[in-house]
Parts: C-alpha cells; structure tokens; sequence
DNA sequence: TAGTGTTTTTATCCTAGGTTAATAGAGATC
DNA sequence: GATCTCTATTAACCTAGGATAAAAACACTA
C-alpha cells in the first residue's frame, strides 16, 4: 500500500517495541523471494522497513496481477487472511533486497490498546486505506489506461527503478503489449 | 458499502445508545433526496435502519458515476471527510424513502471504546471494508463487464428493484448503453 | 387522452485495449 | 563467443465497450 500520513513510523514502532514488550522480529527477503503464498494463512501485519514488495494473484485465466506494491517505511497485509479467518489469495514478493518487521495479531492488538490511550492514528491509517483502494476503484473507472500510467509515473517513480513493466502492466489493469504501446505513443 | 459479517446491527447501536449516553439522533430521507453532497463536510456515519442509499461522484467528463450503494442494516460514511480532514467529493441520495441512524465521531469513538474493551469487532470492520475494496478492485481488472452486472445480480439482487440502470451501469463502470447491450445479449 | 420528461433500448460507427505471434535486446551460463 | 532465458517491443488482427443519435417504453401530469 502507498505511503499515507497515518502510517506507523519504524522509530515508533521500536520504542513501543521496548516500552510495551512487543518482542517484535524481522526478517530479511532477498531480491525475488517469494515469502508468503496464496493459500498459507498470513500471521502478520509486515512494516517494509527497507526495500520493495510487489503483492499478486492470480485470475481466472491464470495470470498474474499485481495488486499492490509496498514501498520503504509502508505497512502491507493480507486483509483476507491476518484480520478475517478467509483464505489468503495473495502472494507476497520482493522485488529487491527487503527488511520487514513483523506484527503478530498479538502485537497490532497491544499496539492498538496504546493508540486507543493516546489518539485516533489507527483509525486514520484504516480510513486511509479505504480512501486509497476508493481513488484506486474511481480511477479504474474514469480513467483510460494512459492517464494511470503517467499518475503512477509521477506519484511513484520509484516503482519504475525496481519493479518490471509486466507488472506496472498488470497493476495499472492492462496487459505488457498495451503499456509497451502507451509508451511509444508517449515518446513520439 | 455491502452488507458485511462485522457491521453494527440496530439493536447493539440502540442499546448502547442508552447505556453509553450516546444521545444518537436519525433522519428521515425521502425518495430521490440527496442529503449530502460534494464540498459540505461530511459529520457522520451512517447507518440504514431501512431503505438503500445511492453514493456518486462526478468524473472529469462530467458523468455520474455510483460509487456505492448502501443497504438496509448497513453503514457508510465519506471516508474522505469523516475521518479525514479532505474535502468530500461524494453525493448520497436516497433511492428510497430512508431511515439514517446519525452517528457523530465523538459517539463513534465512544463506540470504539466499548469495543476495544470487549472484542475486535470494530477492526474486523474495516479490515471488511478493505476486503470489499480489494476484490472490486480485481473484480474490475479481471472480469468483463457481462460478468460483474451478473455477479451483481446474483449476489444483491434488491439492488435491482430500486436502482435504475444507469445507476447500476455507473457501479459497473460502463455506459448504459453497454449495460443495455450485455442484457440484450443475455437474453437471446 | 394527450403531452412532457425520463429511462431504456437500438443502431451505427469508432477506438482503446486484448490476443496472438514474432522479433529484439539483455543478462546469465556454459 | 554461443546459447538460453527472460523482458520488452512491434505488428496484424479482433473485440468489448465508448460516442452519438434516435427511437421506443414508461411515468407522471394536466
């Protein structure tokens, strides 16, 4: 998911690692390693703390589409599977080197108990994420596939250092012939 | 928003209307009558006691485009503008005569108190917000419009009798025109 | 009943993007 | 250097759905 201003920050995320007992883990994910699957549940809420993850799945006909990409200092999960007991769809991949921490349901809860002490930032990081899957769903729906593309470009140039155009393809809902053709009648 | 295993009901909201003081107030909306619009702020969130509720927005062409709709027993707000400070870009309109329980943020924290005491009721929420979102996202990058206006049809049915189909067309991300076609189509 | 506005359908033509298949480049590996 | 693999591009053709315009079907009102 994209950088929102109610993210958890990783300073944040560290005191309250000592201050409230948290235990929490990393892990590091190497460049194209797949840590997480359709189909294993998804135990954590993963805070990218260096790095890039490309989150897929797969459709009907079987292709791959990327649904979201998680950038450095962003939170990312499987909604289906770490807060509800459905089945997890989603594959988790890092398109370079990654560090991660780690938040159990355990951990998010205590978390949340501070929050709820202090101010409404977990509220806002969910208000946030709807009000980023609602533009996502708008923009689908009004914009033609040129006008996402160059969105993306100038929001998150990043992506384009790491991530292919396959799946800048298959984020912006197109396939890798019809990008590749937007992009040559931008360059004329 | 579509009816989802987590959403307040009535009952929990009218007693903890009394034992949390909450003093919540309703509205009666009459059929047709759009009771916010784009640029107000938006106070509340909803919930409908009865009737459905349409939510549209106006894309840079100028068209109507349904966002939402929203249900007998189920709960809507603009995220853009209840939670956040952004302004809200959303209209809500009535399809029918609609009865609104009024739930203001500061009563909606109370809620949200309550439930951090007792269970994880209110995350489930908008983890199912989250959820809802995510699969029309992949709905609309997956699936062909015949198939989403047949999902839509099996799976809320009730929209059909209220909604007209331009409305239903819109939520689909299609013109009425091709609505009309893939039924047309449908028939033979 | 006619008259007016709204919603839905039909028809024609057009375009964005899909499908298929081939080509070209860019690393890797031998 | 030669070969293999993966990614990106190009081209030819096709189709879903958009744009425009008109007709038909309702629905409300007088």
């Amino acid at each position: 998911m994209f950088k929102v201003d109610s993210y958890l920050t990783a300073k944040e995320l560290l005191e309250w690692n000592i201050s409230l007992h948290l235990q929490l883990e990393t892990r590091s994910v190497h460049e194209h390693e797949v840590f997480l699957e359709a189909g294993q549940s998804c135990p954590y809420f993963y805070y990218v703390l260096k790095g890039l993850l490309r989150v897929y799945y797969y459709d009907l006909n079987g292709h791959e589409m990327t649904h979201w990409f998680s950038a450095e200092d962003t939170m990312i999960t499987s909604p289906f599977s770490f807060f509800k007991n459905e089945p997890n769809i989603l594959y988790f991949e890092a398109l370079e080197d990654t560090e991660l921490i780690l938040i159990t349901r355990e951990q998010f809860n205590k978390i949340a108990s501070k929050f709820k002490s202090t101010d409404e930032r977990l509220r806002n990081l969910y208000a946030d994420f709807a009000m980023v899957l609602s533009r996502r769903i708008m923009s689908v729906h009004t914009e033609p596939a040129e006008e996402r593309y160059l969105k993306l470009m100038e929001e998150h140039p990043y992506l384009f250092q790491k991530a292919q155009l396959t799946h800048i393809a298959s984020y912006l809902g197109i396939t890798p012939q019809s990008l590749s053709r937007i992009r040559k009648n931008l360059m004329g």
